[in-house]
DNA sequence: TATGAATGAGACTTCATTCAT
DNA sequence: GATGAATGAAGTCTCATTCAT
C-alpha cells in the first residue's frame, strides 16, 4: 500500500505507520472494514463499527485514513494487485490443454481469489449501487477497469484457442462467463453447507463447459496445430 | 395492498387513502421509492429524496406509511403478487414443447417481469446486504420465500419433463438457472445499448439451453409419451 | 437575504423559509450566531451553542444553512448592505460644513452602525485571524473590499474639501482615521460604563479633529468658494 | 521561566529541561507556538501544528508543558518581563525634552517591542475573544494587568509634564493613546510594503503629537521650571 | 528522552420522524 | 389532507492528551 492509496479528494492524506505496531493495526482495520462492508454494505457500515471490530479506537482509524472512503480505496488497491497476478496466470495458460481442465483450473484459482475477504468485499460492492467516488482505480460504469481488463484477457484467450472467433463474440462470451461465475461464486460463498457449495462449483464447471465448448472446445486444439 | 402490509413492528399503521387523489399519491410515492431504492440502495436512500421524486411533501409520505421500512414492505407485497402470477404460468406450461421454445418463453416472461420497476427494486435489494427486517414476506437466508417457491416450481417442471431426474439434481439445476438468468438480467438491464442487451439475452438462452439440454432436452418429450 | 447567501462551497444550498415561522427562526439564529461569534470568535463558536442561544434544535440550523460557514456568510451579507447605505450618506455629505460637525456626524452614524450586533460581529472577525473562506464578499488581505470602498470614499471626501491634497496622502489619512475610530469603537463597546464610553467617543472626536484639521480644516471651505 | 509558570489548574506541572538540548527544544516550541497563535489564533491552533513547526514530536511538547494553555502562559510570562523593562524606561524618561522627540522614542521602543514574535502574539490574543483562563498574569476585563500598569505609568508621565492635568483626564489620554498606537502597529505589521509601514508610523507620530500637544505640549516644560 | 501511535470526548452534519400551520 | 419546518439521535471526523516503544 503506497501513499496514493491513502489519498482521498479534498482531504489531506495521512501518515503511514512507521512502527510495527501501526502496521498491524492498519491490517486489523482493513480486515475489519472488509468484513463489515461485506456484511452490511459501504453506506450502512459505520466507522465506529469498524473500529469496534478491529478492537481499536475510532481515532486510530483516522490516523491512517483520512476518511471512510479512503479505507475502501485501500481495499480496492489490494484487490487490484491480486487481480493483476491472477490475470497474468491466465495469459500464461497453455491453450493446448483440454477445455475441462482449463475451466477447472480457472474456477479454482478464481475461487481462491474470491475466498480472500478483501477481494470479496470489493467485488461485492461492485454488484451494489454505490456512492460516487467509491471506486477510484476502476472507472467503468458498473464494472471495474480491472474486471474489464480481466475480461479482455479472457477474450484474448478465447481467440487464441479459436482464431476464427470474432472479437465481438469473444468478448460477449467472456462477459457472460464473467457474470455467470461471479453470481455462482456468491451463491456458493453464502451457502454454509460445504457439500452444497461443492455441488454449485461443480455445476458451474458443467455450465461453462457446455456453453463454451461449441466455441473453444477441444477440437480447436488440433486446428491450431 | 391490505392494511397488514402497512404494518411495521412497534409503529401504528397509517390510514389507507380513501379518495382517488390519495391513491394516486401513494402510487407516485411507491414508484419514486422503487426508483430511488434501485439507484442507491435502501440504506442510502433518504425519505426526502423519495418525496422530491414523487413531487410530494415529506409529511405526506408519513400519512400513508409509518416509516421508511413500510414503504419497502409495500413494494415487496406488490412484487409478491406478480411473482405468484408468473410462477403459476410456469406450472401451467405445456411440457411437451421444444426446450428452446420453453426457455425462450421463460426468459421473455421473466424479463417482462424484471422490467417492472417495483419488482426490479425488490430483487435488487435481495442481492445486496440488507438491514434486518427489510424483508417480511420472505425469510429464507438470502433468498426470498418467493424465490424459493418459484425455484421449487421450476424443479417440479424439470421433473415432469424428465421423471428420472432426482429431486436434488433437479433443485440444483433450478438454483443454478436462477442465479444465471438473474445475473444476466441485471447485466442486460444496466446496459444502455439495446443491441448489447439483446445480445446478452440471446446468450442467456444459449447458455441455459446447453446447460439444461442433457437433463431435460427434447429427447425426453418422447420418453414421456 | 437572497439564495446566494445560503450557498457554501461543495455543499448544496438550503431552502429558504417559506413560512413566517421559518423566517423568524432564521432571524433568531442569525442574531444568536452574531452574539456567539462576537463573544468567542468564529472558530471557537459551536453550532450547538448557537442553537441553544437561539432556542432551537441543532437540526433547524441546518435546514436553512448548509454549514457553519454559511451562517457567517449570511451575517456578512447583511453587513454588506448596511455598510453600503452608510457609505452613500458620506458621499452625499455637505462638504461646506464645519469639520467638527462633520466628524461628529460621521462618528455618530458609524457608532450606530457599529451598535448593530451583526455588523459588529463581522467587523470583529476581521480583526482576528480567520479561517480561509470566512469572508466571501470581501477579499482584501485583512481588510474587506467593503472597507476599502468605504475608505476610498472617505479619501474622495478629503480631496473634495481640499483639492490640493495628493491622492496618496488622502488615502493615508483615511486609512489612519479608519484604524483609529475602529479601535476606539471597540474600546467604547467593551466598556460597560456609559460615562466612560461617552468620554472615549468625545476623545475620538478630538483626536480626529486635531489630526485632520491641518489637511481639511475649515479654512479650506473658503478656498473652495 | 520558573516552575509556577508551567503550572496549569488541575494538571501537574512538567519538569524543566535540565540539559541544553532540552532548553533549545523548549525555545523552538515557544517560538513555533507564538507564530501559530498569531497566524490562526489560540483556539484554532493545534498542538500538532505547533509540533510540526517546531520540528519536534507532539509527545515532546507534553514533556515540558502540561497542556496547550500552559504553552500560552509561558509566552505570557516572557511578554510580562519585556513589558516591565520597557515601562521602566518610560518612568526614567526625561520629561523636559520636546514632545516630538518623546513620542518618537516611545513609538520606536514600542515598535521594537512589538517586533518580538512572542510579545506580538500575546498582544494579538488580547484583541480577540479568548477562552477563559487564557491570561493568568493579567486579569483586567479585556486589558492585561500589564497594560493597565503600563498605561498607568504613561498617565503618571503626562501628569509630571503637566501637573494641572486631572488624573482622570490623564488616564483617558493614556488609554486613547494606547489604543491608537496598538491599532496602527498592527496595521503597520500586517503591511508587507516597507514604505507604507514607515508612512503609517510617521502618521502615528503626527496623530499622537497633535492629540497630546494641547495637554502636554512643549509650553508645559517652561511652566515646570 | 524522543517519537509517534492510541484514545475518546466533542465538534459538525444528516436524516428519519413529528408537529404546527 | 397537504405542507414543510422542528426535532434530536446517530454518524463522520478532529484534536488535546496519554502511552508504548
Amino acid at each position: 500500500m503506497n501513499n496514493s492509496s491513502l489519498f482521498s479528494p479534498e482531504r489531506p492524506p495521512r501518515r503511514q505507520p512507521k512502527q510495527k505496531r501501526g502496521k498491524e493495526r492498519v491490517r486489523k482495520i482493513l480486515l475489519a472494514a472488509a468484513e463489515i462492508f461485506t456484511e452490511v454494505g459501504y453506506s450502512a457500515a459505520t466507522t465506529q463499527q469498524i473500529a469496534d471490530r478491529a478492537n481499536t479506537a475510532i481515532g486510530s482509524i483516522y490516523q491512517f485514513f483520512p476518511d471512510k472512503l479512503a479505507i475502501f480505496h485501500a481495499l480496492e488497491e489490494e484487490h487490484h494487485k491480486k487481480i493483476q497476478t491472477i490475470s497474468q496466470s491466465m495469459v500464461d495458460a497453455d491453450i493446448h490443454r483440454p477445455l475441462a481442465d482449463l475451466i477447472g483450473e480457472l474456477i479454482e484459482s478464481y475461487w481462491n481469489f474470491f475466498a480472500d475477504p478483501i477481494s470479496r468485499c470489493v467485488i461485492f460492492q461492485h454488484l451494489q449501487p454505490h456512492v460516487p467516488g467509491l471506486f477510484v482505480i476502476c472507472e467503468g460504469e458498473n464494472e471495474t477497469l480491472l474486471e474489464n481488463q480481466s475480461r479482455s484477457m479472457l477474450a484474448d484467450f478465447y481467440q487464441r484457442r479459436n482464431p476464427s472467433l470474432s472479437r465481438d463474440k469473444s468478448e460477449l462470451l467472456s462477459e457472460v462467463a464473467h457474470h455467470t461465475y461471479r453470481s455462482l461464486f456468491f451463491a456458493a460463498f453464502k451457502s454454509n453447507n460445504p457439500e452444497h457449495r461443492q455441488a454449485l462449483l461443480a455445476e458451474l464447471k458443467d455450465l461453462l463447459y457446455s456453453y463454451l465448448d461449441p466455441y473453444i472446445g477441444d477440437r480447436f486444439i488440433k486446428a491450431d496445430r
